[in-house]
RNA sequence: GGUUCGUUAGUCUAGAGGCCUAUGACGUCUGCCUGUCACGCAGAAGACCACGGGUUCGAAUCCCGUACGAACCGCCA
């Protein structure tokens, strides 16, 4: 058995045999000597073949490639002076090889473990356990190990239980679409995997389990990003008797614990926003504060413009929004400002307006057409002194956010506003209890339909305004996790439902089993649960998620290794009682 | 469902209508070397430029389509 990490040899172990295994990630044939750098996950140790000390396998040493694994006995001595390699940890000593023995031969690789150039993805997924190899990899994934045993020592200190829940579950339609599972058993009928084990936890709770978390896989069929995949974990957590303010204490402890266990970094407390605060701010529900330069409100200031274009937008229910980008005017050209409106029309802006100051004077096309006046009131409430640039969207306010909002974190990478060391965490609260889906024309639940509702005559009376006891832990730009306050009592749960234009056929079909369980006795009950795979990627500092995932999948759901999804037998089919008809899909 | 970008030896990469019989590095192979650590030195092999069509006297290079990969919009309770 190996009993020895080649990365934290030192000094102080020199003088004795050891039997150290690995990977060559180097070797360097000097004709009667051989160096070889043993790698394993700890790090490397220098191992040396010399002729006249290894008589019978120095033939055997002349074999050595890249990534065989070997198995190497010798001893340890410090190395000479002049010979250290400061470099490496390891560099002060050296394995003399007594005897060596070959494990596993390899050939020549796809691309070299060693170095550090990127290869490109496509090759890198299809032979993922040689990308594992790679120092980065191998650091993320036993950062994601860290992670999760130091939320598991929090929890269970804490009295929670892990408590698994079924990975094969009932669809329910509401939310992301769901991966399906044919059952054989049952022809015809199918099971769905969870977009999260939200409704077993909380009948969890119903069971008087009171602390309940899980490291639970969930699973969505939806489009992927770069930090989002198909299949992912969360860290889910569930409290009885609890409410917003007990969860967000724990979780924030939490949280903290993980970073200082891990990293051996202090947080400080958690600042606390409305999502109204947020949007009007920053244009996102999941601000990255690391940096300043805030969306301005300009509606008041235009809604008796004699421009017609802002004027009638405002009176349509749009409102007026401005980034100031500041002493960086003359940053921007003509073309680059326009490059920035085709940016924004991405999502959904038909046009963006502009201005700079400088030299004590506005310019840019809207200059001439905005009244005197209000070029005055702009610059005295923004503050807008020379070199800077004025960037204006009235619109929607949905659009006018997600334009803005995106359009400032473009911005802050582009003149490196963003401080890369900072970890600025926050809780948004206060979220709309619906929103209104433009594709189904309907009211749909922002958070889940089990959200507690701040007020519950609201729900019926401004269904636009009413907000939820939820809340979102946001990391640097991303939604780290998020929760809320459950609903507990059937008759408010009926009330949503109704709201949400839910019939009772509609109810019963989907969530039955889940209302009959709250008429006995159901406890008062809040949770959260975390992305797992981003909290390592914010702690890891890489932007893509399949960095933290072992064998993640490519953006169109597949894995290129094992060439998952595939088709299966005509006899699988036919005992699943399942006939394909692919003429819409594949030509 | 949509927009955009990419695909050149095993890997990364140069290449902008004739200079391409395609550049360089790493890797591979042969030989030399007992103190290297991205070892060095001498030499060799390795690419029908993703695939299919088109434009042109002429295409790795321009256009269209397909496949695959990527970023984003929609979507993600």
């Amino acid at each position: 058995m190996k009993k020895y990490n080649n990365g934290e040899f030192r000094t102080k172990d020199v003088g004795l045999q050891y039997t150290v295994y690995g990977w060559v990630n180097k070797r360097r044939d000097m004709g009667g000597v051989i160096f070889v750098d043993l790698r394993d996950r700890s790090g490397f140790l220098q191992v040396v073949f010399n002729r006249e000390y290894l008589k019978n396998n120095f033939e055997l040493a002349e074999e050595l490639r890249n990534e065989y694994c070997i198995k190497v006995t010798g001893k340890l001595i410090n190395r000479t002076p002049d010979m250290v390699n400061p470099k490496i940890p390891t560099g002060e000593v050296e394995l003399m090889v007594e005897d060596l023995e070959i494990l596993g031969e390899a050939e020549p690789v796809p691309f070299n473990i060693y170095d550090d150039q990127e290869v490109s993805e496509n090759i890198a997924l299809k032979y993922r356990y040689l990308d594992l190899r790679r120092e980065k990899l191998q650091k993320n994934i036993i950062l994601r190990a860290k992670i999760t045993q130091a939320v598991r020592n929090f929890l269970n200190a804490n009295s929670f239980l892990e408590i698994e829940t079924p990975i094969l579950c009932k669809s329910t339609p509401e939310g992301a679409r769901d991966y399906v599972v044919p059952s054989r058993i049952n022809p015809g009928s199918f099971y769905a995997l969870p977009q999260s084990p939200q409704i077993f936890k909380q009948l969890l709770m119903v069971g008087g389990f009171e602390r309940y978390f899980q490291i639970a896989k969930c699973f969505r069929d939806e489009d992927l990003r770069a930090d989002r995949q198909p299949e992912f974990t969360q860290i889910d957590i569930e409290m009885s008797f609890a409410n917003d303010e007990d969860v967000m204490n724990l979780v924030e402890e939490m949280l903290k614990k993980v970073f200082w266990d891990v990293k051996g970094i202090k947080l400080n407390d958690f600042p606390r926003i409305t999502w109204q605060e947020a949007m009007n701010k920053y244009g996102s529900d999941k601000p990255d504060t690391r940096f300043e330069m805030y969306l301005n409100d300009l509606t008041d200031l235009f809604i008796d413009t004699n421009m017609n274009v802002f004027r009638t937008a405002i009176e349509n229910g749009g409102i007026a929004k401005c980034l100031v980008v500041k002493n960086n005017g003359a940053h921007y050209s003509r073309s680059d400002i326009e490059h920035m409106v085709d940016f924004v029309k991405v999502y959904g802006a038909k046009g963006m307006a502009w201005l700079k100051y400088d030299d004590d004077k506005f310019t840019g096309v809207i200059a001439k057409n905005l009244e005197e006046e209000k070029l005055n009131l702009m610059k005295e409430q923004l503050n807008i002194e020379n070199n800077d640039l004025i960037l204006i969207l009235v619109d929607k306010p949905s659009i006018v956010y997600a334009a803005l909002g995106a359009l400032r974190l473009k911005i802050a990478q582009e003149l490196d506003l963003i401080p890369k060391d900072k970890f600025n965490f926050l809780w948004v609260v206060d979220f709309p209890m619906f929103e209104y889906s433009e594709t189904e024309g309907r009211y749909k639940a922002t958070h889940h339909p089990f959200t507690m509702p701040r007020n519950i005559d609201e729900i019926e009376t401004a269904p636009e305004k009413a907000l939820s006891v939820a809340y979102d832990v946001v990391l640097n730009g991303y939604e780290l996790g998020g929760g809320s306050v459950r609903i507990h009592d059937p008759k408010m749960q009926k009330r949503v439902f109704d709201a949400l234009g839910l019939t009772d056929e509609d109810i019963k079909n989907k969530f039955g089993f889940f209302i009959e369980a709250f008429k006995y006795g159901a406890p008062p009950h809040a949770g959260l649960a975390i992305g797992l795979e981003r909290f390592t990627m914010l702690m890891s500092g890489t932007d893509n998620i399949k960095d933290v995932i072992a064998f993640p999948k490519t953006q169109s759901a597949s894995d290129l290794m094992s060439e998952a999804p595939s088709e299966i037998t005509k006899e699988q089919l036919k005992e699943l009682g399942i006939k394909l008809d692919l003429e819409d899909k594949v030509k």
